[in-house]
RNA sequence: GCCAGCAUAGCUCAGCUGGCCAGAGCAGCUGAUUUGUAAUCAGCGGGUCGGGGGUUCGAAUCCCUCUGCUGGCUCCA
């Protein structure tokens, strides 16, 4: 008999060679039919794998992301089964679950796989899936597993088979269909009833460069097709949102042929948006005690050289500018930091100044392979809300709680509740790749660790992340449709102030070197902006929005009346139209609301004879009949 | 940059395997209508079918190339 120990404390005997299924059939059926596999001694295994000593085990359902991962990558080899009973000569890279399904690298020789032939392998798969094969899991020698790849002519399972140990491999058997794979699987492939390729796309072998590019071919499975229509219909929910559509539709702004792929034009409305987010900031900042600055969109190649972006990205950036005479040349600025490390430097400093930050809204343009464009969220033109704090070593912690609090209200302030804070460390077996003395290493990391905590902030860690320069913070942020963006950044640096020689006096009178920590709470206007245009799916908050309301007189009899209404509110400080076009009311409504305009003052007659207004919320309806001053009081108590 | 796909009017799209002056809806303009909570009616204008080259008697349709876009890969100070 062995020991079985449950998450909850409970412990029960079982016969050795017991199995997660038959225990989870002992506790009740129904648990049984939705196991997908199990936790053993904290390793994730088949369900049907004997356990043969004392054990915790925790049983995956689809409610686990362990359950889901089992079931995808399960569903990867039911995909590749179905491929290999399609189409004959194809070899097989690697199929992980991912996220949101999985996907399997293959090699389709001279073949070309088109998104055509997804209805076909789609249907192949269902029916080897109604075969409910059991997925069989064979311990083979090194030597075994060489030799069936070989005959196979699988070079890229034999070159994965060359990086394992005697010993440790595995086979998994499904029908007629045989892989390489460490596990575990579901029981058999009965559970998978719903299937939906959704793309294809090349992928290097084993993420190189330089090696074979193979077809990815990404899908994604479900235990029912009511949960596969469901995510069929996020993923609509999620392009009717996407930033590009409704960027366009609202005429927030726009791309040109002419002007260049990724650089993002401002149009009128969206420049309104966006100098209220700025505007917004640079209050908060100014009361913070930071110094806006501004610096020109160029600079001498000397000043990359010397900040150590030219030798680092040099070649991968736009190309220097030349001045035809002089012959000098400028690079447009990839980042605001080295300008403002002139700044702190234009005169000496004393530690009765520190910290000293210096903000700017600043345009910066890095080149980006054209494959990697997307809409706002990554262009090759785009305005950081940056600022480089210049403080000691002792400050460093006070002034990231300080740019935590700024961020957390920055955040909150737009509507995105759900956060978390990523802290990247060294990497504690390279510390050779790092500058910068160890000793302020580690009062860093501590200093950042320290702020979260005391933050109050839900963080993860994750080790070799942080930059060659310094540790950092970045705001993983997720928005209504639970997708996950990283926004604002906090970095620190003790690579530019060596750099730049940066001093300042200290009480000692000698002089000492400031640590630099840029920051950015939006991170980028673009990417900022895109991501809350999908969050908000094009409605903005009230004190964003470009146009709060619209008047909408019942004939053009009215429109004079609208025009003094229109007057007054402005008056109100608050922006919106007024539709004076000879259309009926009905249709001027639904044009407001298609414009996604938060409140709509319809006035007629009656409005105009007792000076009231009648109130329409944008997707609520009417709110009915109000006088002006209680609809600005009701505009007042949501900005 | 690489793989796959896409590009027809301002927008959304039709135009099958090459064949009469390239279509629709919405938007726009003009006129009529003067309207009470999500689309009033009529008329009109608008496209060298992304650019260039080729095949063909004939190309929106087939081939090559460039540009842009989409989904990935690699990259991301």
């Amino acid at each position: 008999m062995i020991k079985i120990t449950f998450p909850d404390g409970n412990v029960r005997e079982f016969e050795s060679g017991v199995t997660a299924m038959e225990i989870a059939q002992s506790i009740s059926e129904g648990l049984a039919r939705n196991v997908l596999s199990a936790s053993v001694n904290g390793v994730v295994w088949d369900s049907t794998r004997p356990i043969t000593s004392d054990s915790t085990l925790a049983l995956h359902t689809w409610n686990d992301p362990e359950g889901k991962n089992t079931f995808w990558h399960s569903s990867a080899h039911l995909m590749a089964e179905a491929l290999e009973a399609l189409y004959p000569n194809v070899k097989f890279g690697i199929g992980p679950p991912i996220e949101n399904g999985f996907y399997y690298d293959v090699d389709m020789g001279e073949q070309v796989l088109s998104s055509d032939d997804f209805d076909q392998i789609e249907k192949k798969m269902l029916d080897l899936a109604r075969e409910k094969n059991p997925f069989v899991r064979k311990e083979v020698s090194k030597a075994d597993a060489i030799s069936y790849f070989t005959e196979k002519g699988d070079e890229y399972k034999l070159e994965l088979i060359d990086g394992l140990n005697d010993g440790e491999i595995t086979f998994y058997e499904q029908g007629n269909f045989v892989d390489l794979c460490r596990g575990p699987h579901i029981p058999d492939t009965g559970k998978i009833k719903a299937v939906k390729l959704m793309s294809l796309a090349g992928a290097y072998w084993r993420g190189d460069e330089s090696r074979k590019q193979l077809t990815r071919i990404y899908g994604i499975t479900f235990q029912k097709q009511k949960e596969l229509t469901e995510y069929l219909e996020l993923l609509e929910e999620a392009k009717k949102r996407d930033h590009r559509k409704l960027g366009a539709e609202l005429e927030l702004f726009m791309f040109s042929e002419k002007v260049g792929a990724g650089l993002p034009i401002w149009l009128p409305k969206g420049t309104a948006l966006r100098s209220r987010l700025e505007d917004f900031l640079k209050k908060e900042q100014i009361r913070r005690g930071y110094q806006p600055v501004i610096t020109p969109h160029i600079g001498k190649k000397e000043l990359y050289v010397t900040s150590g972006h030219y030798a680092k990205y040099g070649e991968d950036s736009f190309q220097p500018i030349h001045t035809p005479r002089e012959g000098e040349e400028f690079l447009l600025k990839p980042m605001n930091c080295p300008h403002h490390c002139e700044i702190y430097g234009h005169r000496p400093r004393s530690y009765k100044e520190l910290p000293v930050r210096i903000a700017e809204f600043g345009t910066v343009y890095r080149y980006e392979q054209s494959g990697e464009l997307h809409g706002l969220t990554r262009v090759r033109g785009f305005t950081q809300d940056d600022a480089h704090i210049f403080c000691t070593q002792e400050q460093v912690k006070d002034e990231f709680l300080g740019v935590l609090d700024l961020t957390k209200l920055v955040l909150e302030k737009l509507g995105f509740e759900d956060y978390t804070a990523q802290i990247s460390l060294r990497d504690p077996e390279n510390p050779d790749k790092y500058i910068g003395s160890v000793e302020n290493w580690d009062k860093a990391e501590q200093a950042i660790i320290d702020a979260t905590k005391e933050a109050g902030l839900e963080t993860t860690t994750v080790l070799g992340e942080a930059a060659f320069y310094g540790p950092k913070l970045d705001f993983m942020v997720k928005d209504a449709l639970g997708r996950r963006w990283q926004l604002g950044t906090i970095q620190v640096d003790y690579n530019l102030p060596e750099r730049f020689e940066l001093e300042y006096t200290g009480t000692d009178n000698a002089m000492h070197r400031p640590v630099m920590i840029h920051r950015a709470p939006f991170g980028s206007m673009e990417r900022f902006i895109g991501v809350l245009i999908e969050h908000c799916g094009g409605k903005f908050p009230l004190w964003l929005n470009p146009e709060q309301f619209a008047i909408l007189p019942i004939s053009d009899r009215y429109n004079s009346y609208a025009e003094d209404m229109l007057a007054q509110l402005a008056a109100a400080d608050l922006r919106g139209f007024v539709d004076d076009r000879s259309e009926k009311i009905g249709r001027k409504i639904r044009d407001a609301e298609v414009r996604k305009v938060p409140f709509m003052l319809i006035i007629g007659e009656q409005e105009a004879e007792s000076g009231q207004v009648a109130v329409r919320k944008q997707g609520e309806g009417d709110l009915g009949v109000m006088e002006l001053e209680a609809f600005v009081t009701l505009m007042n108590e949501q900005l």
